[in-house]
Order: structure tokens, then C-alpha cells, then sequence
RNA sequence: GGCCCCAUCGUCUAGAGGCCUAGGACACCGGGUUUUCAACCCGGCGACAGGGGUUCGAGUCCCCUUGGGGCUACCA
């Protein structure tokens, strides 16, 4: 049975490059019905958040991808954990150093610097100088007396070169030499991820490692670690990388970066009030302008909505708030250098598990591209492909998420607002289209083109006069009835149906971008759009004359 | 610098030596539809990085060059 693992440092949110790797080794468990497993890789005690780990859980189950061993519902091969596993490792330290395949060092971290600076300046690896007499025990209490930290690193002794059978690259060679004994303890007693990564595997009975490129490197220190262990080596596969369509790197930079550039360009921006909207002082915020500091997330994304700067998404957390759909992000980097190979592209999560093989992903990177990934969410948003009652579930989350009025509506309209707004690409633009139904009549914000453009130019006030006085008379309200009197109104006044809806739209909803006409109306009930053309009517009339 | 990986339209990709006059999708441009924004329909633009081989035949195999990426930690 084939078992496959995503785990990530909790670092941070769960960002588009741990939700590919997840996703790849995911597809490939439930394809073959094998087991995926969750495994949290907390040994760097100085990076770890514990809401971190919570949140990449979080974020995980938002997508869809599930597990079947995982820290919070454990399994045969517990705990999940790294930094609960400290028993486990020791051991196998122990045995490695009883048979002389690792030994101690006490180098200060200053030595290993003057070291690594010797080899840049003569040009040669970083090669550690291995003892030729291992230090003993009784060595080790005097390293601890005179305050030196103590590591273990792995001899490497093979000479033959290590050769990687990759799923994905095919065979790769590297010569020992090229390799320098790597630490496998650190001075404070946790393994390394190269150590800790072995061995759990290996007790948990990995098969497939799908990981990023990154790893490659680290691919033959893990074999030599395997090897001298008496473990078995699980097939590995290096995905290619995922870059930024606005340049580089993928990364958390991004966002501060894109904010830093847009405030610069904001002449007149309130900066006390937009460190306050951070819940920074004027000085860290005048750093971060100067690109000394960056500020934590959410301080920048607070500043962010302040300014209306759309930052680029990252995390899939950001992905969640701007109203995209789980279904879009699996499918999208399913196809980050995987293809079916019949031309499909969109497919929900069962075509995805159905078509996937891991002798179609590709070697070379690939740039996210989110205009494609936006033309994606538009397909996914269609009721033909997902069905209304998750689209629902999603807009309730998106709404509550992002604090909106339209959360007040209940399911079956939301239901009947994705159903209208079929076409949309996200479902913040759907929310947009819609507030004007859940705001207060007096709270309508007027866009003042759209108001020039479609109200004091021509006759737009009159024929909403008479738009109101026809709408007055309606007995049953519907769609339908709505449609069938504007256009017999149109006809009547020998105007095209825009000249009359226009003016409509502009006084129920503000601006020129709603829902089709007929809807809108239907939605907001009748006393309220005669209410709200009221408002319109005397609020710019006189500004007409 | 060293080691490793990669290379087809702007982007994601199809391509397993003759099915290639290189196909699709997104983007872009033009047109249509239309009560707005979208969506939708039709059409168009657009690529084998360069150079050597191998072969009757190369986008496909080999080599070199160039370009891009990764790694080079007591981070994972």
C-alpha cells in the first residue's frame, strides 16, 4: 500500500507551495487508496507557533484535503508531533554514535563560521573536518564543563557515488565527495529535520516522498542516514517550483512589499491614520516605508484594507478572504505541473484523484499565473460543476469571514444570489454586487460617475419618476412581472430598456454594477426601491437644476 | 564560486523520432450577443533558446553554449 505525508514546519500559514506538495501527495494516496498522513515538524523550537500548527490543520481541511493520521486524530504510528517524539530519536542517536557512524563535536558557532568562510575564500566546499579519533563520552563532559555546545553529525564514509531513483526527475547521481558530515543533534538535544524526517518516515511507514525541489539535495543525506540506520529507501519525487507572476520568489515578501510600493504611490495618504489601522506607531511604520522593518502580517493587512490596496495572495488563507473557492486552488495546482493528458483542465476533486499519475508531473517550474487561476474560480462558481449546496456553504463562510451584511440572508437566498450572479469571477464580486440589498435605504453610497453618467445627463430623473410611478401600481412582485412592465414601459416611451434601467439601478444600488435588473428589484422588495428612488429623486434633483 | 535540476506561444501546457503546416487553455486583439458588470459565441495574434552532431527523417536522442531555478545552516 502506497503511504504518502505532508509535513510541514508550523511556521506560518499554509502558503500555495505547502498546499501543492500536500495536494500532490494527497492525489496520489487516494488515488491508489493508500493513506496520507499529517505530521507536524516542530523541532526548531525557536520558529514554531503553536496557533501556526492549528492554522496549517485549518487551512489544510478548508481545502478539502484530508487524513487519515494526523496529530489531532492519531493513528498507529504516533505521536505526530516531532517535538513529542524526542524518545525516539535519542535512541536511534545513540545506536548510530555506539557504532561509530556519528560522533560529537563541540564547535562554537563562531568556529563553524570562521570555517565556512575559509572554504568561500579558497573556493572549495564547506566539507567539515571529520576526527580521525571519534571524542568519548568522558569528552563530552568536559565540552559541557567548559560551556561548549554538543552536536552530532553523521561520518559519511561511502565512497561510491549516491544515486537518487527519482518518481519524478529520474535517476540522479552525487559524488560522496561533494557531501560533508552533516549535524543530526543540535546543542539543544533535538534532532535535525534531516534526522527527524528519516526516521519518521521510516516508522511510519512512508512510501512516496513527493516534496519540493528544495529537497533535493538533501535527498542524498537522507539515503547515507537511512542506509546506516538498516532502514529502507522510499521512493522519492522533486517537484518543480512554483514562482510569482509578479517576479521571484512565491513568498510572504510579497505582500508587505506590494502595500510598501502602493503607499509610496499614494500622495496624500493619512499616515497617522494608516499606522493606526496597523496598530503600529508612525515610527515602525515609517521603517517599514523606508524598507528597514516589515511589519507582522496583520499589520499589514490591516493597512492594506485601509489604503484598498489588493495585496497578492500568498497563503491560502488569502485566497479564502478575497472569495475564492477550495475547488478552484485544488484544481489550479493540480495543474502546476501536472496534466491529465487529454486536455481537460477543469475538474472537481474526484475527476483530479481519478486522472492523477505521477508519471505525468513535470520537471520544469512554472509561473502562477492568476488571471488563469480567476478564470478557473469563474468555471468552479458555475452550479453546472459545483454543486449549489456547497457554493452556499462557501459564500456563508466567505461573508462571515469578511463581516459582510449579506450574511444576514438566510440559505435559500444565497442560494438564489450565486444563482443570479452566475458568470461572477469570485464570490467578492458577487458580495459587491449584492450588499446594496442588505444595506439601509439611507445608507446607499452614490458613485459619483455613475450618477453624471446616468442620471443628470439626459432625461435618467424623469424616467425614474416614471419607472417609480409603474412599479407602484405592480399587484405581484416577481422577475418576470418586474421585466414584462420596464420593457413595456420602454416600448411606451420609444427608449431602449437601458435608458430605463440604468437610472433604476443607479438609485437602488448606487452605481451602475448589480445583479440582472429584474432581480435586483425582486430582491429588495418594492417599498424599498420606491423608497430609495424617492431618496434618489430629491437628493439630485436639485444638484440638476 | 561549487554541486544539482530545468528549458515548446506572454503564461500553464500537449508532444514518448515520421501522426507537427506544432494542438489546447488563460491572457491579449477584433467582432457578435446584451438592461449594467460579468458570463457567453465567433474569429485573430502568438512558441520548439542558440549552435553542433546522430538519423532517410529531430520539438522529440546526444554534446556544447546561453538562460532560469534550487542547494551550499545547530531552518525545515
Amino acid at each position: 500500500m502506497i503511504v504518502t505525508r505532508f509535513a510541514p514546519s508550523p511556521t506560518g500559514y499554509l502558503h500555495v507551495g505547502g498546499a501543492r506538495t500536500a495536494l500532490f501527495n494527497w492525489l496520489l494516496a487516494r488515488k491508489t487508496g493508500g493513506k496520507f498522513l499529517l505530521r507536524i515538524e516542530d523541532t526548531d523550537m525557536k520558529r514554531n507557533t503553536a496557533t501556526a500548527a492549528d492554522q496549517v490543520l485549518k487551512d489544510l481541511k478548508w481545502l478539502g484535503i484530508d487524513w487519515d493520521e494526523g496529530p489531532d486524530i492519531g493513528g498507529p504510528n504516533g505521536p505526530y508531533k516531532q517535538s513529542e517524539r524526542r524518545a525516539i530519536y535519542d535512541a536511534y542517536i545513540a545506536q548510530l554514535i555506539d557504532a561509530k557512524k556519528a560522533y560529537y563535536c563541540f564547535d562554537t558557532p563562531e568556529e563553524l563560521t570562521e570555517l565556512r568562510l575559509a572554504a568561500e575564500k579558497e573556493k572549495r566546499n564547506n566539507i567539515y573536518p571529520r576526527p580521525d579519533v571519534f571524542p568519548s563520552a568522558s569528552d563530552v563532559e568536559k565540552a559541557k564543563a567548559e560551556g561548549r555546545p554538543v552536536t552530532v553529525r553523521l561520518a559519511i564514509t561511502q565512497t561510491d557515488p549516491i544515486v537518487i531513483e527519482d518518481e519524478i526527475r529520474g535517476t540522479i547521481s552525487i559524488e560522496p565527495t561533494e557531501l560533508s558530515d552533516f549535524i543530526i543533534q543540535k546543542s539543544d538535544g533535538f534532532p535535525t529535520y534531516h534526522m527527524a524526517v528519516v526516521i519518521d518516515d521510516e516508522l511510519m511507514g512512508v512510501t512516496h516522498i513527493i516534496r519540493g525541489q528544495e529537497h533535493l539535495m538533501n535527498t542524498p543525506n537522507h539515503q547515507l542516514l537511512q542506509k546506516a540506520l538498516g532502514f529502507r529507501v522510499p521512493k522519492y519525487g522533486h517537484m518543480s517550483v512554483t514562482v510569482s507572476d509578479s517576479g521571484g520568489k512565491l513568498s510572504k515578501r510579497e505582500r508587505p512589499k506590494t502595500l510598501k510600493k502602493a503607499i509610496k504611490a499614494m500622495a496624500d495618504i493619512d499616515t497617522d491614520a494608516l499606522a493606526k489601522a496597523g496598530s503600529i506607531t508612525a515610527e515602525e511604520l515609517e521603517t517599514f516605508l523606508k524598507g528597514k522593518t516589515t511589519p507582522d502580517m496583520p499589520a499589514v493587512d490591516a493597512m492594506a484594507e485601509f489604503a484598498g490596496v489588493h495585496l497578492p495572495e500568498i497563503n491560502i488563507v488569502d485566497f479564502f478572504r478575497s472569495g475564492y473557492l477550495p475547488e478552484t486552488l485544488v484544481n489550479f495546482f493540480a495543474l502546476l505541473g501536472w496534466n491529465p493528458g487529454d486536455g481537460r483542465e477543469i475538474m472537481n476533486r474526484d475527476e483530479l484523484i481519478q486522472a492523477f499519475d505521477l508519471s505525468r508531473v513535470n520537471k520544469s517550474n512554472s509561473l502562477f499565473d492568476r488571471q488563469k487561476l480567476m478564470s478557473f474560480n469563474t468555471e468552479h462558481l458555475k452550479t453546472t460543476l459545483t454543486p449549489i449546496e456547497t457554493l452556499v456553504t462557501h459564500f456563508r463562510a466567505y461573508l462571515e469571514e469578511n463581516d459582510s451584511p449579506v450574511a444576514k440572508a438566510d440559505d435559500a437566498s444565497l442560494e438564489r444570489i450565486i444563482r443570479i450572479n452566475e458568470g461572477a469571477r469570485t464570490l467578492e464580486q458577487i458580495e459587491q454586487k449584492t450588499r446594496f440589498a442588505f444595506l439601509a435605504d439611507e445608507a446607499i453610497e452614490y458613485d459619483p460617475k455613475a450618477v453624471k453618467k446616468v442620471l443628470l445627463k439626459g432625461n435618467g430623473l424623469e424616467m425614474l419618476k416614471v419607472v417609480a410611478e409603474a412599479l407602484a401600481t405592480l399587484k405581484d412582485l416577481t422577475p418576470e412581472s418586474i421585466e414584462a412592465l420596464l420593457r413595456s414601459l420602454a416600448e411606451e416611451k420609444q427608449v431602449g430598456l437601458g435608458k430605463i434601467a440604468q437610472p433604476l439601478r443607479v438609485a437602488i444600488c448606487g452605481n451602475t454594477i448589480s445583479p440582472p435588473i429584474f432581480d435586483a428589484v425582486d430582491m429588495l422588495g418594492i417599498n424599498a426601491v420606491l423608497k430609495r428612488i424617492e431618496n434618489t429623486l430629491t437628493t439630485f434633483q436639485q444638484e440638476k437644476d
